[in-house]
DNA sequence: GCAAGGTC
């Protein structure tokens, strides 16, 4: 056994690697777990015995990203972006779902190095990864992280091309490997850098030059893609149709006469009028014709088709206009049916079900169902209808249940969309509807006039899917040539009405129409739109644009319309497809279309202006807002504080934006200033029972000043200080490794965060509720409430290294002998202190390894002093 | 803090 050659086989995602595997070991397999299963069995492979691994990996193994000294926007022109190196980084987090905290988080899935692993010895490949551009990239991922190479002659590639995972489609894949192709994967690298020079230079650009501006502009980032603008651009190009929508008057005439009782307004063949005094010409002429006599009628049947398979933007559309669910709702609660079974993949663009599609199967898990059993049993003993032949486009059947659930066992929300799946589905093997329209035509003074009626034969598909039944219009009987006395004539006035916001429904449609993300992403950039504050969705799910929103595209549209025009995608897609096609070279195009980009935003940035005139006509600019709060270390003036979102500090003279820490309240610190920049000193704090407070320097906060304190600092995660890490920034007093500042981390600092690698930094501004709060977590140590004064000192503790801290008690309760109120120790080794203090969000606190060894985190004086280089946080990892 | 594309 362990002679036999090895086959790696590689799938796009694990449940394609279970299938496949099942197929061709027949189920006869051993699956061991890894960052994804691996299914093992022993066949033939190439007319000899061989064994076999089958695993995935999970999407995409690499994105493409800046190197790291790109990310710094403060430093990095946008224009220069477009000339960088760009780096693919493994960075694909695996949802981890955590059973016992109910809780779901990520952690990263390794996907290249479990590639690595599972390569070895292996002589073969087979790659499994679905048959479009994108999986054909994944193909050289996965080249890439087992070592395998096309060249290669020892070490055989192979390329599976199948179009669904059952048997025979395997099995026909298996006997017909072909390479990988890399044209195909080399467009959906040109893509890749495209999107990303060009998205990243217009949002960084774009950013910069407005968010300082206007102080009503509520975003933390104005964004551009190729996508995501030509989105916002359909919702706003209907904002403006209504907007500049001008109603006109109409009038029609509307006779009324009475048939075998009933009252019936005829339809006139002319419409509609815009000129009143036509119409009332006509009416004059109708109403002394008094009779209405009977020209023609007509009966028709006509067929209301049954719907083809139902693929992923049908759904999504159903879902939005029918069951209220917006777009990413829709995909997470059909993501959840597709992984608990209930229903089969959800990201198709096929209507089209593959010939060995078992209908019957499917049909008959649906039996049970109280709803429709009885509809489906009937199309099981009386013959189901083949349904429409649709469009294959080669990736995944159409949606259809793949067992039977009860709302019970899914829950509301999901529950209605399976229900939908399963109509649908039903829908699509039941006969056509089909009716009766009958058409009585009548002439009146010259004019003619109509009315129509309807009668349904064969309720069909519409019996499952009751929404799109027809209508039915009752009418009485006329004969050719018959006379009627007209009982009225009216006029009706009607003015014409501007169209309404555009639905989601409707935007999907467009987004599909012109080539604007796929099947998986265009939940994604409506979503977009929306959480960058560009559209609001409202009653009905229509997508109304925001200031923001409009703004932004009348502001595309007077400098370069192409930016927010659907042709820009339809322009990149058309350029890498002759990459794909082999019929230009990769590099060639990028070069090409960056260098389109280069010029159209060297315009964009010439031109801004014309942009900003829109914007200062819509916010006020942030110079009249704002209440003044802490000096500028520049310029000394006071500077604005801006509450808006986001909060941050204006100064007016340098224009300069210092962003604050999100949600809490800010104030200033009793006109200390920072000893690195003079900028004034804020306060800020966390409200609530639990809230904490810190010193900030504006001017810190937004560049931190030591080296390494990005990389430091970079990987954690403070809670309550904004997100703003990531760019190096973020950085308050409390975190800040100045030697000699009294606001540091090194003078304020006492002991080891109990709870994580953080340090407790005495809270200067807690009185008479003084406490201690991690500069990392959420851990706060309460200390003896009501004392006067608390205060480090210079002194370290002998025994933990902690900083001794000096405590003014207050006469009236102070639990020293003899009313002594003076007290210094150390919070971990004094009896009495540590007899004082209290835990919160902490498991405990004690001095933790006991060797007596300093590692109590919080001064680096003493020894430490002047060793440049030392660690900021110190180092007391070893606990 | 930035794109779009896979998938979980």
């Amino acid at each position: 056994m362990a002679h036999l050659p090895r086959v790696l086989m590689v799938a796009e995602k694990p449940s394609i690697a279970l299938s496949i595997a099942s197929v061709l070991s027949h189920g006869q397999m051993s699956t061991r777990r890894g960052s994804t299963e691996v299914h093992e069995f022993d066949g033939m492979f190439r007319g000899f015995k061989a064994h076999y691994r089958v695993t995935s990996v999970i999407g995409h193994v690499f994105s493409v990203d800046f190197p790291e000294k790109y990310q710094n926007w403060a430093t990095i022109d946008p224009q220069d972006l477009f000339d960088a190196p760009i780096l693919k980084k493994e960075s694909n987090p695996k949802l981890v779902v955590d059973m016992h905290l109910y809780s779901v988080f990520k952690c990263q899935a390794h996907i290249c190095r479990h590639l690595s692993n599972e390569a070895r010895g292996c002589s073969y490949m087979v790659l499994w990864l679905d048959c479009d551009r994108e999986g054909e990239n994944i193909c050289f991922e996965v080249m890439e992280c087992t070592g395998f190479d096309m060249k290669d002659s020892k070490r055989k590639v192979y390329r599976a091309r199948f179009s669904s995972v059952t048997e025979k489609d395997i099995s026909k894949a298996m006997d017909n490997l072909v390479e990988p192709n890399r044209d195909e994967a080399l467009a959906v690298d040109a893509r890749q850098e495209i999107d990303l020079k060009v998205g990243v230079t217009f949002s960084r650009f774009q950013t910069s030059y407005f968010q300082g501006k206007y102080q009503s502009l509520d975003c933390r980032v104005i964004s551009y893609g190729p996508c995501q603008t030509p989105t916002l651009g359909f919702c706003v190009q209907r904002y403006m149709q209504i907007n500049t929508f001008k109603p006109e008057k109409f009038w029609s005439l509307r006779p009324h006469l009475i048939k075998d009782g009933y009252e019936l307004q005829l339809e006139w063949d002319r419409r509609r009028l815009f000129d009143l005094e036509a119409a009332i010409v006509f009416q004059k002429l109708v109403v002394e014709g008094r009779t209405a006599k009977v020209i023609d009628v007509s009966e028709k049947q006509e067929v209301k088709g049954r719907p083809a398979g139902l693929n992923t933007v049908n759904l999504l559309k159903v879902a939005s206009s029918a069951l209220g669910f917006g777009p990413q709702t829709a995909m997470h609660l059909a993501e959840r049916l597709y992984t608990q079974g209930f229903i089969s993949y959800p990201r198709t663009e096929s209507t089209a079900y593959p010939s060995s599609f078992d209908f019957t199967d499917t049909l008959r898990a649906q039996v049970s169902n109280p709803v429709w059993g009885g509809f489906v049993q009937r199309l099981l003993s009386d013959g189901f209808h083949k349904p429409k032949s649709g469009t294959d486009a080669g990736d995944h059947p159409p949606i259809t249940p793949m067992r039977a659930a009860t709302e019970a066992m899914v829950g509301g929300d999901a529950w209605r969309l399976y229900q939908y799946v399963c109509q649908h589905f039903i829908g699509t093997v039941s006969p056509n509807c089909k009716y009766m329209r009958t058409k009585v035509e009548m002439s009146i003074g010259g004019e003619t006039f109509h009315c129509t009626g309807q009668r349904v034969t064969e309720k069909g598909f519409t019996a499952i899917m009751p929404w799109s039944a027809v209508d039915e219009k009752k009418l009485p009987s006329f004969i050719r040539g018959e006379k009627i006395e007209v009982l009225r004539v009216e006029l009706y006035e009607g003015n014409t009405a501007p169209p309404d916001f555009l639905t989601e429904s409707e935007l999907i449609s467009l987004m599909e129409k012109h080539g604007i993300g796929t099947d998986a992403s265009i939940p994604v950039h409506i979503n977009n739109i929306g959480e960058r504050n560009y559209v609001q969705v409202q009653s009905g799910r229509k997508l109304v644009p925001t200031a923001l929103g409009i703004t932004l595209i009348r502001g595309y549209q007077c400098i370069d319309p192409d930016l927010c025009l659907p042709d820009i995608r339809s322009f990149i897609e058309q350029q890498i497809t002759l990459v794909a096609k082999g019929q230009a070279d990769h590099s060639h195009v990028v070069q090409h279309v960056i260098q389109q980009f280069r010029r159209k935003f060297s315009y964009f940035v010439q031109q801004i202006e014309h942009m900003d005139a829109l914007f200062e006509a819509q916010f006020s600019p942030l110079a009249d807002s704002g209440r003044a709060l802490s000096k500028c270390g520049k310029c000394l003036r006071y500077m604005k504080h801006i509450t808006a979102v986001p909060p941050r500090l204006f100064c007016g003279t340098c224009e300069e934006v210092y962003y604050l820490p999100q949600k809490g309240t800010v104030k200033l610190y009793k006109e200390l200033t920072c000893p690195l920049d003079n900028f004034e000193l804020v306060i800020y704090s966390v409200p609530g029972s639990e809230g904490k407070s810190f010193p900030l320097c504006p001017y810190c906060y937004n560049s931190p000043p030591f080296e390494g304190m990005d990389t430091l600092f970079g990987a954690t995660k403070t809670p309550n200080i904004s997100a703003k890490n990531k760019t190096g920034s973020g950085m308050p007093c409390s975190l800040c490794p100045h030697p000699t500042c009294q606001h540091s981390v090194r003078n304020q600092g006492v002991c080891a965060c109990p709870e994580c690698e953080g340090t407790l930094v005495l809270d200067p501004v807690s009185f008479p509720k003084w406490k201690l709060n991690c500069n990392l977590c959420s851990c706060i140590v309460l200390l003896p409430e009501g004392a006067h004064r608390i205060a480090t000192t210079s002194n370290r503790c002998p025994e933990c290294d902690s900083a001794i801290i000096e405590i003014d008690f207050n006469k009236k309760n102070t639990p020293l002998e003899n009313g002594a109120t003076l007290h210094q120790g150390c919070v971990l080794c004094d009896e009495l202190l540590l007899s004082l203090v209290e835990v919160k969000h902490g498991r405990s606190f004690v001095r933790r390894g006991g060797r007596g060894r300093g590692r109590g985190r919080g001064r680096g004086r003493g020894g430490r002093r002047g060793s440049k280089g030392v660690d900021p946080k110190m180092s007391f990892r070893d606990f």
